[in-house]
Order: structure tokens, then sequence, then C-alpha cells
DNA sequence: ACACCCTACGACACTTCGTCGTATACCTGC
DNA sequence: GCAGGTATACGACGAAGTGTCGTAGGGTGT
């Protein structure tokens, strides 16, 4: 029951809704599209359609100018993704993905501190 | 420069040589399909020259059965893809991921266990 | 020479994605 | 009430990717 994968131009979409909540077609529109023309509202409402669809989008109807927002924040999507990237490839284990990535130092230090800590804190949450 | 993501065939042939390193296209397609037919083993042949295409798959000419061989272990597979989800989604940052399985308790604590053995393996390689 | 298996590759149906055009409904101002 | 602008709904299309099959051609063994 993997969560489908967002397309590059519906990814942009998203990270749009990420950072401001409700907006309308026309905002986003304007935003992903500078010169805006007819058509490209169409697409707009197209991708909005779809990731509706998709379930990543929810539509605000009360109004007759309808106001999207995203249903998952971003880490909630990398998080869905991570999962299902472990799930395909490593028996759904994590600790394969990151052993590779620290041996072959494509992880830098400031990141390992950072993964640290983290593990740090979550290890005094459960004491 | 995304490595390209290996379709559900392809990533089963892949599962295969992971585990059998050179093969030829006939063990390949026996263990693939079962039934084995005539057709089939176009499909195998294909999915080998896609493969061969994007760089996973290495096939020895020599012989004139050829034997093929991935490029790149499981793991190196699973890394650059790991890295690419994070470049598009956390701006190649992996703590963000990684915060959010932590925080839903997606990650259990064996996984998050191992996780600090193989982060203080590397502390201890740093000093 | 024939049968057999291999490789190479063109072709097809199917899906997804991004795009656009059009039909329809809804206001709003006159 | 009508015209003009804007919004939504959705059909359609081209491009790309995937999985499949068929077939042509080459090499080998008998």
């Amino acid at each position: 029951m993997t969560q489908p994968q967002l397309a590059n131009a519906e990814l942009a979409l998203m990270e749009l809704l990420w950072t401001q909540q409700p907006r309308t077609a026309r905002e986003l529109r304007e935003q992903l599209y500078r010169g805006a023309n007819k058509a490209q509202h169409g697409t707009v409402q197209r991708l909005l359609q779809r990731l509706e669809d998709k379930g990543y989008v929810a539509r605000d109807r009360s109004q007759p100018v309808h106001l999207f927002s995203a249903t998952l924040t971003r880490e909630a999507y990398a998080g869905s993704q991570l999962e299902s990237l472990a799930d395909k490839l490593t028996g759904g284990s994590l600790a394969p993905l990151l052993t590779h990535l620290i041996d072959s130092q494509k992880i830098s230090s400031d990141e390992i501190a950072q993964l640290r800590t983290l593990l740090e804190a979550r290890r005094l949450e459960d004491a």
C-alpha cells in the first residue's frame, strides 16, 4: 500500500502548498508560471485534481473559488517515501540504507552529529 | 545527475543478479517466469538490454552466450536512491527524513539501537 | 543442411505526466 | 437580465517509460 510517487510538476505544486497553507488555484498558478496565460490555469487545475485523486491535496469546496491545502506535511511524505524505499530494497529495514551512506562517506560529519543527537533524544525519551 | 529509477520488472531482475552474480539470460528467465516460453526470453533480453543502457548491468560478450552481472550492489543502489530522495525533498539533508520516522514511531527500537552503534563506529573511526 | 538457441531490435498496448482547449457554472456590474 | 470575466470539470493529446511479444539474423552441434 505504498503511497504513489509525486512527479516533478506535482511536487513543485506541493512545495508551494507546504510553505503557504490554504491557497487558491490562481495564487498557485501565479507562482508556478510567471507569464500567466489562460491555458496554464487549466494545467494547474488538472494537477490539483490529480493530486486530490491521489489523496495528497484537500480541496475546500465551500466557496465558489476552492481552497487547496496539502494533506501531508513534507516530512510525512518524505518519511513515507523513505519507508517505501526501504520496503522495496531492504525488506523494510533502514540500517542497510544508512550503512552504505556512512561507509561511502556520502554523508557529512555534520549530518552524523545531527543524527547522533537525534537518536540520543529518542533514547532519553524511552528511558 | 540522479540515477534513473528501476521499474518493477527491472528491479526483479536486479534482485536476481544481486544474489547470483554472473548469470546467463536463460538462467534469469527460468527464475523470473516459471512456465518458460519463447516469448518471455525476448522479454528478459529486452529488460537486460535496457538495464545495460541505464548502466545497471554489465554484459560479458566474450562468449556467444552473454553473461550478465550487476554494476551496482543493492546497497549502492539503495544509497543513491536515498540520496536522490533527500535531494528532492530536503535539500540533500538526511536528518529531516529520519526525524519524522523517529518521531512518528515508524522506526523500531531495534532499528534505533542499530543506527546508534553504526554512528558510534563511525565516530571512533574519525577519532 | 537442419534444428536449435542465442542476440538484436522493431513494434505494440498501456500507463503516467504535463499540457492545453473547451464546456459549463458562477458571480458581478451595468 | 445580460455580458464579461473567472472558476471548475474534464476530454484529449504528445511524449516518455514499461512490459510484452514477434521476428530477423547469427552461431553451434549433429
